[in-house]
DNA sequence: CAGATGCGCAACCAAATAGTTGCACATAAT
DNA sequence: ATTATGTGCAACTATTTGGTTGCGCATCTG
């Protein structure tokens, strides 16, 4: 239950789990790497609260950092994006009986 | 922003992340339906905390339930994971690209 | 050098989460 | 009819989360 990879598994879908941050992910992923500011700007929400979601995703590490001068530029790191789909993939063969046992619920065991 | 798809996925994503979510959803797709109190037994949590989590997974739509009789059976439902599958999917074309960019944020723009 | 720009830190806040306990109610089983 | 089992509801607590504001420090640019 304290198994390492299934917590870190569900530490990259908690990330995932917020819509600021699932914004975040696509646009990083589109726009290559980006900083912090520049993903603020337009934006309903402060840089600050962009920047946590920034750190969450950087604890997930689904985005890295890296320092360039003045600024801080955030990129995608699409190792941890290809863990959570492989996991999808690998539980997706039990989908089918899953899925015959929603109508057959009605004939209890 | 306030875009339903983009809001329903992420709250899939944030159904899984979290282990006891997570595991719960392994175990009733391995299993099959089972109830609250069979999913609580030799778990070191309550089964009021199963029930609530197991009340998120319903929210979510990832899990459905059904009465029968005196016992309340849970059940996975596969298409919301599909759905997930389906996004991680779409972004992955993507991730070649951005795999490139992690290595060159050395020479920034 | 002086000013503009970008970042980091800290305090603070409201709401949501994960969990508990206790008890009442309904449905089976004896 | 009585007991046992499974579920539902409510109150309460502690921690996390998503967000704000304010300010100081570092780094480019004129």
């Amino acid at each position: 239950m304290s198994n390492t990879p299934e917590r870190e598994l569900a530490g990259v879908f908690a990330a995932l789990g917020d819509t600021t941050r699932l914004a975040l992910v696509t646009r990083l992923l589109a726009a290559g790497a980006l900083t912090a500011t520049a993903l603020s700007e337009g934006q309903a929400i402060t840089r600050q609260a962009i920047v946590k979601h920034l750190q969450v995703l950087v604890t997930a590490r689904l985005v890295v950092h890296e320092r360039h001068g003045k600024e801080v530029l955030y990129a995608v790191d699409p190792r941890r994006l290809e863990e959570a789909r492989a996991f999808l993939e690998a539980i997706a063969e039990g989908w089918d009986k899953a899925l015959g046992r929603l109508k057959s619920l009605v004939e209890a065991p």
